[in-house]
DNA sequence: GGCCATCTACGAAGAAAAGGGTAGACAAAT
DNA sequence: ATTTGTCTACCCTTTTCTTCGTAGATGGCC
């Protein structure tokens, strides 16, 4: 527990990138962001990600291909807790109204919302 | 709708602080931060703030005091869709199940968080 | 008045983030 | 075999974050 994973900005646009598609060369990655950034910039990223030991890499033909190494559901456990803490002083609660206003959720994932916290109240 | 916001590590700290107490000086925002931080550090942190205009001052004898001039509702919302779009790739239904599992929610919380979905789903 | 404590302003300095240029390797195409 | 296009490695720049030292203002105290 505790190992506090966080990302910049662009880390965790690259992040989201390899998460969603399970793996990317330098060339996927850069043709899925949004903006236009640069080849060697997207590499960095790349670099630094691998640095941290949050992406991995092997061989592909000429390329290298890079592979998450840290799942979403742990980064997403970091960042959760950072902002319950720091922004709804530790009330999920709080951040459970936000999250429902925040956006518009289909009716279906509404009841699978609610069944969720009625297996987990039981 | 759509001005993101967003902090850097130490300006989340310090946000967090005058969310909670609704107002510091510098002094009783550096005594509330939970590691040693120069006060010239502290004062930078929050002229910094104050040029990005998530927070204004007002006189108080020698002193400058400070106030939030954004709600920590608006600041969730932002985090909270960065988030979800990013981690959970649009869905709130795994960010829910996250927010719950990675930390121990109190009976009578959670029940208020069954009726605030209860609510929804009317 | 003169001294001391406290406060802001200003600026410096180092580290991290973000962007990219260029060289050299190498495979495919001609 | 030479050219062309793609790829990584290695550097460099600019901006933002984080930290803090020092100077100058000011109010309270003797």
């Amino acid at each position: 527990m505790s190992d506090e994973i966080s990302f910049s900005g662009r880390e965790l646009d690259v992040m989201s990138i390899l998460w969603r598609e399970g793996s990317g060369t330098v060339t996927e990655v850069r043709e899925k962001l949004g903006e236009e950034v640069g080849y060697t910039t997207v590499l960095k990223i790349l670099q630094i990600l691998e640095e941290k030991g949050h992406v991995k890499h092997e061989r592909e033909g000429r390329a290298y291909r890079y592979r998450p190494s840290v799942a979403p559901e742990q980064a997403g456990d970091s960042a959760l807790r950072r902002i319950v803490d720091k922004i709804f002083h530790g009330s999920a609660e709080l951040a459970l109204a936000r999250l429902v206003s925040e956006r518009k959720i289909p009716p279906e994932e509404l009841d699978r919302m609610r069944r969720l916290l009625d297996e987990l109240a039981e």
